[in-house]
DNA sequence: ACCGATTACGGGTGCCGTAATAATC
DNA sequence: GATTATTACGGCACCCGTAATCGGT
């Protein structure tokens, strides 16, 4: 089973069909065909069943896919995290989504860069569910998410902070009055549908809420009163000013009923590097937390 | 960056000398070393640098090292797993070190059959610091481990019990009259040096004890009186009965001192199958204690 | 009859092995 | 001079693409 077969598998596991994913991979669809019987052949059972529409995984296929991205983001992962040992020697790359826990992070390289012989943190912003897998294939050496982590992620993690959620509302609603909110008042008001986020995976939730790409689009909507939104302390900060120009308001309101989410520092754990190892130890000392 | 040229690069490492790799891949020198010029060109930069005796690894070299055998693990684990998928579908392979929580492991395994619609567990028994490599290989899906993981493990884990630790004496020994001991008192004796185990990269530390290689062989020199060594209880226990045959006899003596060893069951956190979910939980029940 | 997948066949890339060369102790 | 790594060259395997065939709706 070698990677190319996988990346073959990959691909038309994720299209259903041989013929586009042979187009995506740019190759035509007999080699490809054959490429996968070969595969079912060594393995000795069907990775796949032909329907006349296109394809559809097994149980066993099911297990090749999981398996493969896995180890198809650690292939990916060797080769960039390599280069950039090249590019720039002893730098850290740490993922943040953005606006996220910004005072946090900025302690925490404050103190970093205070540290001897501190190596360079360079950022990587990433949008939405991105912060993991960019952990995973290298783009990214550490990263700070909030817990729980997406699907049992395998990741070694350090607790570095909490913060609390508070609900963005268009500025001249009735419950922007108030010191606080609940989870339930924000999710009862039916013309203000929470956003939809698309999923890492690339799929949308159904329902009525307005779709975001990201935290922009969200102030914008909430500022003209499509939508009301649960987020992070540290992300409405910003809202408000995002929208300065649009000439109404973001109101932020306390969540009062909800759990304070988790803020960790989370890294990849096989083999470690020492630069990461670093961060991770300041990180410990400005939080006064550990795992 | 491919598979092949990762083994290359991994053998060569290994080896520290093309020849020796080349032989040990079962390949001639000339493509190995072409092989390896081909990467580094790519990169840009050396990934070994070349002496009389052989090579040695640069800094960026460390790194695709590191990084190439966790994808070879990765790529290994894939094919092994959906091997395992098909062969004996739905079944889970429970890696243990022999010997390691018997009756722990009993609890959990009853507990688990008694689930309605309980997938088959299968036992990996594994020597000394191989529990961890399996998982991450795919032999293994879930395992059985003592905290803390060896290097950072990157293993998504539950607590399910902890075991304190005794120390193994020869019979005779005047510290078996002893109701508990310290941990320096049996550092403190000269003429018992602890055992020395082979290390799971393949080093062995240095040190006037004896090597062993498994729990037997240990038995057998603390009753003849050449080591003492201190091992979780679950050890201890088939320890005598192991030397029966040989006419003398292991004491087995509390150590107070020690902190109790934390049992784990780990697994690797990516894209968990249902299998090892339906008994993570069953060991989260059976042990009352969460992560 | 159309769409999707598979078999048949020819061409080319690229990897390997053997042999010869260079460099260092 | 022995060991180790590199260059040169020829052969072969493997993979791909085009074209034709099979199967189902």
């Amino acid at each position: 089973m070698e990677e190319r077969e996988m990346r073959y598998f990959v691909a038309v596991a994720e299209e259903g069909n041989i013929g586009r994913a042979a187009q995506r991979l740019g190759i035509a669809q007999p080699p490809l065909s054959r490429a996968l019987q070969l595969m079912e052949r060594r393995l000795g059972a069907d990775l796949l069943v032909r329907t006349p529409r296109g394809v559809e995984l097994t149980t066993p296929g099911e297990v090749f896919l999981r398996e493969s991205r896995a180890a198809l983001d650690a292939v990916d992962a060797a080769e960039r995290r390599t280069r950039r040992a090249v590019e720039r020697p002893g730098a850290v790359v740490l993922a943040v989504k953005a606006g996220v826990a910004t005072e946090l992070l900025g302690r925490l390289l404050d103190a970093h860069a205070a540290t001897a012989g501190a190596s360079p943190v360079d950022l990587l912003l990433t949008e939405f569910g991105d912060s993991e897998p960019a952990l995973r294939d290298g783009r990214a050496d550490v990263a700070l998410l909030h817990l729980p982590l997406d699907g049992a992620a395998g990741l070694d993690h350090v607790v570095v902070g909490s913060e609390d959620l508070v609900a963005l509302l268009p500025a001249r609603h009735p419950l922007t009055a108030r010191e606080a909110v609940t989870l339930a008042e924000v999710a009862a008001l039916p013309d203000l549908p929470p956003p939809r986020w698309r999923s890492p995976d690339g799929t949308v939730p159904h329902g009525p809420g307005p779709l975001v790409r990201d935290q922009v689009q969200l102030a914008q909507l909430v500022a003209l009163g499509r939508t009301a939104a649960i987020v992070p302390r540290s992300c409405a900060r910003s809202a408000p000013t995002l929208v300065d120009g649009v000439g109404r308001g973001v109101g932020v309101v306390t969540v009062m009923d909800a759990a304070p989410l988790t803020v960790v520092l989370a890294w990849p754990g096989h083999g470690t590097a020492a630069g990461v190892r670093r961060l991770v130890d300041t990180a410990v000392t400005v939080s006064g937390v550990d795992a």
